[in-house]
DNA sequence: CACCTTCGTTGGATCGATTCAAATTTTTGC
DNA sequence: GCAAAAATTTGAATCGATCCAACGAAGGTG
């Protein structure tokens, strides 16, 4: 129970030290920054001083507001900050920060908050060289309370078309096409989408309309590849249903009850993350619905678990690490400029997609 | 690829909003920090004054300086960034330190570092107001790096027996106990031990030599527990090969076949963290030994992975969340005292323990 | 009308360091 | 022994804000 602030309240400055010690703050100062420059005699005598008023060492607050560097980087989501160590894609795109993070020796600030105030207020005081923002949800406006700060940022996951912001992002289009493609090569033909939102509060079944307004285009894009390479199969798109999920169990399962309520319900599923995708694996296995072999499932995202799921999960792999990385990257070799960078996702075959029940 | 850092080189102070709206450098902080106490004209003017000169808002990094609170929590380990994201343990106590910030809108600044030159800087140079440490490697030389920046600061995981600082620990020795008592009522009599290091550089058949002077307090802790309460039920502990591993695969992996390689093998294995415990369930599946029915198997930590593999794993569980929760709420509300608080763990009962082959 | 509040504004002091040109001391070269 | 060169040290300026004592101008009161 000893206590830690013992002796002078006043925190001890650097000027303490250079007083005690007989030299210039100066000096003082290259003692701990330079100590080379200074003759041997000099430094030890300062050491000695600050060793003796138990000075802590320069103070990054001080040195902060000279140097202007903050030395880190801020990520920034409207989730709350657990969702950083929780969420399968969050933390493939953290480690991927992180490496290029630590080959640079910079650290890494966590930003969030429940309520907007908040979120506005930290993102007003975080103490960084730029940010990574999240768009997970809420991203126009965590994009516009960013802006404000006037330092670097690269959005991610950002569901809008804005060329003023720098983004790193990947091919929805053909991400979809190559989901798409694969079932119906297997010989599938009746298909249901279990899609992330369109625009936000809404759930349920898609109409066309819906589609042409959404305001989230990367679900937009996951859609249009679908149907551009369904179509392409002779599959009518029109009939096939669309139904939004907000990515969680409840809807998901809400998604599946409406769908196999069909007169004809689909072989094979798209779903537009692997988070759904599993939902619905769970679902199915649930119902004794067999898959693949009644039903083909096919996710998006590859994350982790998608592989050691039961059974493991075909789906279309974003390089999220990747995307991580070159966030970091893009922030801490900043160059001025505004880049929106699109990268390439891969489909990867696993167990859960095989050939429509009429053909095996 | 427009241009961010368009008009004026140097960016914007307050001092030039003030000088631009013609109004002293106080009132130009106020409109900011307290708008409510400016005329509402004034008020207007020194904000038409940023948005034409394009102010970012109050810097701060200024801010700060006057302020002394970072309002951020620095975690820091010798473990590389990713550490946070990937491992279970410390991605379970990240989300108890992120939901007491959460709370309270604290941000969480991630320390860590390679080489021990950088992890010095970085820790000295953290914006933080205070530290949380994961003592899981190095922590003796993290403690000493930490204490000079004379920062409140709570160790984790921390290895050995030092009162003069804060720390939240389990009580390793009532966990050994659980374990061991739970296997020895199923009726398991030959046992061993799969333990985590005892000191640096070590692995392999441990002495009782070097369990008596184990740096590691909380693996000779464990250890203590478990030989107590074999004691107890008449196991001769001498007998019980204690096999010191790295917590990972290979060392694991090793540490069964020597263990396996006995005229009389195990019929239950101690394992002291969960990851040894769970590589020793796919080592014995592997090779046909089925648990558990010729071989019981329980861990330590209580990671979620634990409740999920094959077969779920029994084991001690630590509140690893509310050990987290309550580190931060030490940072975050600190009133200067040195303590050490230890938890209760919790002997949770799954698949992988069950009687003895004999018995069964 | 003089006097006291109240409200808003001012500008200097401060937070804790780093930087750099100039001043000073020490070395070196001859 | 002395000047020039090299090595150190100094101290003022700066980074970008917030705080606060003091001051001035309205507004209210007897």
């Amino acid at each position: 129970m000893a206590s830690l602030t013992e002796g002078g309240r006043r925190p001890i400055r650097l000027a303490d030290i250079a007083k005690a010690a007989g030299v210039s703050h100066g000096t003082a100062s290259n003692v701990f920054s330079r100590p080379e420059i200074v003759r041997e005699e000099v430094r030890e005598r300062v050491k000695a001083a600050a060793d003796a008023l138990g000075y802590a060492g320069p103070d990054p607050k001080g040195r902060l507001l000279r140097a202007g560097k903050v030395n880190a980087i801020g990520v920034a989501t409207t989730e709350p900050l657990s969702y950083f160590f929780d969420d399968p894609f969050a933390r493939v795109m953290m480690a991927g920060i992180s490496e290029a993070c630590d080959a640079t020796g910079a650290g890494i600030a966590l930003v969030s908050a429940g309520n907007e105030e908040k979120l506005a207020w930290n993102i007003q005081s975080a103490l960084v060289d730029g940010f990574i923002l999240f768009c997970i949800e809420g991203g126009p406006r965590l994009v516009e309370l960013t802006r404000e700060r006037k330092l670097p940022f690269v959005a991610l996951e950002l569901g809008s078309q804005d060329d003023t912001v720098s983004a790193i992002s990947i091919d929805n289009v053909a991400g979809g096409r190559l989901a798409a493609r694969h079932l119906a090569e297997l010989g599938h033909r009746r298909f249901a989408v279990l899609s992330l939102a369109f625009a936000d509060d809404s759930t349920g079944l898609v109409s066309p309309e819906q589609v042409r307004t959404a305001s989230y285009t990367g679900t937009r894009d996951r859609l249009l590849g679908y149907f551009e390479e369904l179509s392409r199969f002779g599959v009518d798109t029109a009939k096939v249903p669309v139904y939004e999920t907000e990515n969680d169990k409840a809807s998901t399962r809400a998604g599946l009850e409406t769908i196999f309520a069909s007169a004809e319900p689909p072989t094979a599923i798209l779903a537009m993350s692997d988070r759904i995708a599993m939902v619905a694996l769970e679902w199915l296995n649930a119902r004794g619905i067999a898959v693949p072999r009644d039903v083909s499932v096919v996710g998006f995202d590859g994350v982790p678990e998608a592989a050691i799921c039961e059974p493991p999960l075909t789906t279309i792999a974003q390089p999220i690490a990747e995307i991580g990385r070159r966030a970091a990257r893009r922030i801490l070799d900043f160059d001025g400029t505004v880049r929106r960078e699109t990268l390439d996702v891969e489909l990867v075959v696993r167990a859960s997609s095989g050939p429509p029940p009429s053909i095996a």
